[in-house]
RNA sequence: GGCUAAGUGGCAGAGUGGUAAUGCAGCGGCCUGCAAAGCCGUCAACGCCGGUUCGAUUCCGACCUUAGCCUCCA
């Protein structure tokens, strides 16, 4: 089977062809660690999650390489502010990232680079494409030379002496050209630095993705997709391609792929707006199934609108899909369940197709045992497991006492008829935000995801 | 201003050159002591104006609107 991918390079849908029959290779821009990841770097991250998972489907080796940047202006900014080190805010916003992706469900790349443990090879880049002309040693600083790169622009279809003219920003002393970019600049005072064959410094921004995805693959090696938000195209991607391509022969990259924006309620999460979801947030109020549901029901290359009626609606389909195999025991899945969703998956992972499929073998799985299976294992392919959905909640042991007495009392209330009575009981656990069903005879309760 | 995308029912959101999935919500029914859940049924939409075509929501062009990038934002 082949996989389609857009790919924004040629802004079409193109078939991934990787160089080596068997094993695949992708990087994907991770998070800089210095605040609460929001909403948006969650779907940053489970767009490739959805790839990667697909990919290890089809292919017997796939290498999936996503940094985490803990050197960074904003980082030192935020040690500032909190009072504290960079390491102890780098520290705590990393553990918190991965606690909240894992949260989401999503998997661990196979190589999780921090740029604080790559200078050495970021150093070693930047020296290449000195070497080869292509960067200049200015006032300290090492900047990229945009003019000595015909094909610069390529990726975001821009021409370079446009975008200056159209430039707001003054143009710093030590560049040549408004158009270049920095490699390396200097630290000053006690601000995070590196020695360096130019003085105390640190990287730039983009050196550290190119460096990283030579690092792990070796520098006469072309990256198969290279992924990533679609605001970082330019001029991230860009000078990404611009260092690539001119720090070895072989070409940067083959495939780039790019997720759209998050807004809320069709504005760009802002913390002047007051706008920002917090993972963390959402992780207390609703569950993994429901949040994966949520980010994969627009398709990827979409705007996602993120209104108040998102989470209900993803929770109604989560529903949906678990109720038709709840109670299932696990079981051994047979392996061709996956044929249809990975058609489906393999055009531009249209996962909103995906949840159409979901829900109409959703219909039969209750009678039909391969639909059933299906429907598990495709939900799977997602990160969504339907087994788990009836998880306890996590509350404290009084509250659990409270809600088995109320239960009790009600269902002796019902057995003598005292039906009015019993209704009462059931207002007095709706109040404490439990909503209860009976049916088939048994009594089941769940915390309302709301409370 | 330049570049790049997008505008589909109450909300969300696929898709297609021949009259438009799916989920949520709504409405009706079954079930239930009543609810809830489930099941069955049902209402309802392709921004605006031209062009190409036997036929356009789909292709082309203009316009309007929205969003992103051009500022080390995923």
């Amino acid at each position: 089977m082949t996989i389609k991918l857009y790919n924004t390079l040629s802004r079409k849908k193109e078939i991934i062809r990787p160089q080596k029959e068997d094993l695949i290779t992708m990087y994907v821009c991770g998070p800089t660690v210095y605040s609460h990841p929001h909403i948006g770097n969650a779907r940053a991250a489970i767009v490739p999650d959805i790839l990667f998972r697909f990919l290890q489907t089809k292919y017997s080796q796939v290498i999936y390489i996503r940094n985490i940047t803990d050197v960074d202006d904003k980082i030192i900014e935020a040690a500032e502010k909190e009072n504290t080190s960079i390491d102890k805010i780098t520290n705590k916003y990393t553990e918190i990232y991965k606690n909240n992706m894992s949260g989401l469900g999503i998997l661990d790349p196979t190589y999780e680079p921090k740029v604080t443990e790559k200078i050495p090879n970021i150093i070693n880049s930047i020296e290449k494409i000195i070497k080869n002309g292509n960067a200049y040693v200015s006032e300290s600083h090492v900047l990229f030379n945009t003019k000595s790169y015909d094909s610069y622009g390529q990726l975001s279809r821009k021409k370079l002496d446009e975008m200056i003219d159209g430039a707001r920003v003054d143009v710093a002393s030590y560049k040549k050209y408004p158009g270049d970019f920095i490699l390396w600049k200097p630290s000053i005072g006690d601000s995070p630095g590196w020695k360096s064959p130019w003085g105390k410094g640190r990287p730039g921004w983009h050196i550290e993705c190119t460096s990283m995805v030579k690092d792990v693959l070796g520098d006469d090696t072309t990256l198969d997709i290279h992924g990533g938000g679609n605001d970082l195209i330019f001029p991230h991607h860009e000078n990404e391609i611009a260092q690539g391509n001119c720090m070895s022969k072989k070409n940067y990259c083959n495939h780039w792929f790019h997720n759209g924006i998050v807004l809320v309620d069709k504005k760009k999460m802002s913390k002047s707006l007051g706008n920002v979801i917090l993972v963390n947030n959402l992780l207390k109020k609703s569950n993994k199934n429901i949040l994966r549901a949520a980010l994969l029901s627009t398709h990827y290359r979409q705007p996602l609108n993120w209104t108040k009626k998102t989470l209900s609606n993803a929770s109604g389909l989560i529903q949906r899909l678990s109720s038709s195999i709840e109670h299932e025991k696990q079981e051994t899945l047979d392996s061709t369940a996956l044929d249809e969703i990975s058609d489906i998956l393999s055009d531009d992972l249209n996962t909103p197709e995906a949840f159409r499929y979901l829900t109409g073998l959703a219909k039969h799985a209750k009678r039909n045992k391969n639909d059933r299976y299906a429907l598990m294992q495709s939900s799977m392919l997602l990160g969504i497991d339907l087994n788990h959905t009836t998880e306890e909640p996590d509350i404290t042991d009084e509250l659990r006492d409270k809600i088995e007495t109320l239960l009790t009392k009600r269902s002796k209330l019902r057995n003598s008829g005292q039906y009015d009575e019993a209704d009462t009981v059931r207002q007095e656990l709706s109040d404490l935000g439990v909503s209860i069903e009976d049916s088939s005879g048994k009594t089941t309760w769940k915390i309302d995801a709301d409370k």
